[in-house]
DNA sequence: CTGAAAGCGCTTACAG
DNA sequence: CTGAAAGCGCTTACAG
């Protein structure tokens, strides 16, 4: 192993600047109102910055019960779709100072307590944010009332009071819109697992604008993967009245979904028109670039982490959803229906 | 904010017990080898067991001079195609009872330094995982003399002695191998930036085995996004003998130089073959699925924190080059040369 | 076999 | 304006 320098101390510092601890200290938290002689201030900031010194981030955080660390439970490593979420809540960790602890939630029994054991009963963060909460999960309730404020994004947990969720509801009622407008009447959603709260928002939100113009989509449950997304869609493509129109609950089912369609001649948009939640880069990169939905995943994981950190500072719980309305991103995969 | 129980401390579980505190910690900690009366260890585990009691890994952490921290340095949170490697890692290290810190190192002025001062001056991190060295940054050497253990994944930082690297060279030689065999003699690679090790390795691989065939490859080389593949296959299929088969550095790139082909009309595999590096979920679903090389993200991601982890535990830096070798995943995007 | 003490690197009332 | 002391929650030689 290479000699590695020992970093500077408290004690070092206040060594080279001829003066006790507390008040180094004291000169390097203060925000500028202790009352220090001039000269013994710039002594100790000089001697500081000759020695690079960095306070201790965990002598710190022991002694201030503070760790400057959030927590981050994503539902899957595997699959990064989410993760502009992902980096819209490091953004603004790092900015405010925080930094992001990763831990992952595969759905499996004890993932999600084996992190919560590891990251919040070890005291090693002063929050948490959770990505992967699932509406048949009984577990979730004992995190809201552990040692530290927790905030669930994206998919709720209902009557948690703590939830920072978007506007799915409306994205689902704008892709039925966008459907009803081109004239189809046979719609159809290839929805996520329904145990997601998003994906049931979605859907409802969909469901419901569809209906008030008399067309009642089918809707087909399916995994969040490529092969679930295929499978489905030749479900979907042997129906007695085939639609005319279908609304697919995320990329990678998309990818799976247009393939399909692929294998059974059916051309896009003529015959079917087809719409992906979530715009992904590649969206638009496909031979027949996708419609897609897209929701603000950044400002999304931004805003937990204020409303996350506004709790850890002391503020009550609350739900937020995020203003900012989906947008429908159209390409050429969605067109007039049939005649 | 509700009320938040406070988590057990050791004075809890000793006052439980009706013991002295180092008495329990010596039975929670001690690999059951402490002399203890087995009645009194007794009490102490109920009483931790009762009150759930996990020792905190803040002060454990200043006690020990150990965190259980891995810091992870990644390129980039925006595009995530590495995402194995980083799930690798993960995923290795929660096995191994360390926690991962994210940082971000942009490639911009300071990005790299700020994630340093962070993670390791303020003693978070007990080793540091690099997937981001460029071959132009001069700061990286730095990193290695540091407080603490560092490790180059991926991207190598030569001289450094702790690079775990995969066979990037032996990906590129098989590629041309590959196009060799199916009589293509005008061959191109459209690679990543040079300034990253890895591209610059494929690229020597490819070119080296093709000129052993006499065939020379052009070389474009072009950022690893959607639009700078787009451009650069447009630039490729503009040359004065244009190439029959492009080996393409990313799948991002890909997807662009894909979009290009086909703007130009020009049928894959028949008058164009496609190899795309890194194979990914969505190769295998574009309209002409995309032959691809698999390389071992995984066990990348796993091996570096374990030579990482060896590193923290004293042993001295070393190289490591991952054995398991590249595959080629054929797909129907590369066929016989056009006569 | 068990307890009392020191100390990890900080911060912050409390003196002076 | 500055120093000395206590203490955050642990672990570990050292006594007894």
């Amino acid at each position: 192993m290479a000699d590695r320098a020992r970093p500077a101390r408290l004690d070092d510092v206040a060594r080279a600047a001829g003066v006790h601890i507390s008040t180094v200290s004291r000169v390097i938290n203060g925000r500028g109102e202790v009352s220090v002689r001039p000269e013994t201030r710039q002594r100790i900031l000089t001697a500081a910055h000759e020695l690079q010194y960095r306070p201790n981030a965990i002598a710190r955080g022991l002694r201030l019960a503070t760790t400057g660390t959030l927590g981050l439970l994503v539902p899957s490593l595997r699959n990064p779709v989410n993760s502009p979420i992902v980096r819209g809540a490091f953004n603004r960790a790092w900015e405010r100072n925080f930094v992001l602890v990763l831990a992952e939630d595969t759905g499996e029994s004890e993932a999600a307590e084996d992190a919560y054991e590891r990251l919040v009963e070890e005291g090693r963060i002063d929050g948490l944010l959770i990505q992967s909460a699932r509406l048949d999960n009984p577990h979730l309730d004992s995190f809201s009332s552990g040692p530290v404020p927790c905030v669930f994004m994206d998919r709720a947990h209902p009557g948690s009071g703590r939830n920072v969720t978007m506007r799915d509801g409306d994205a689902g009622r704008m892709v039925a819109k966008h459907f009803l407008d081109l004239g189809h009447r046979f719609l159809a959603h290839l929805a996520g697992p329904l145990e997601l709260d998003t994906v049931a928002r979605r859907r409802e939100g969909f469901v419901e604008l569809a209906r008030t113009a008399g067309a009642t989509p089918i809707v087909v449950p399916a995994v969040l993967s490529e092969e679930a997304g295929h499978a489905a869609m030749h479900e979907l493509l042997e129906q007695p009245t085939r639609p005319t129109a279908v609304f697919v609950a995320n990329i990678n089912q998309a990818l799976g979904a247009v393939a399909a369609v692929r294998e059974r001649g059916i051309r896009v948009p003529e015959e079917l028109s087809l719409v992906c939640h979530d715009d992904d880069p590649v969206c638009g990169f496909l031979d027949t670039p996708l419609t897609a939905v897209r929701m603000p995943l950044h400002e999304l994981g931004s805003t937990a982490v204020d409303v996350l950190l506004e709790q850890v500072e002391g503020a009550e719980r609350r739900n937020v959803v995020i203003e900012t309305e989906p947008e429908l991103v159209v390409r050429r995969s969605t067109g007039p229906a049939p005649q």
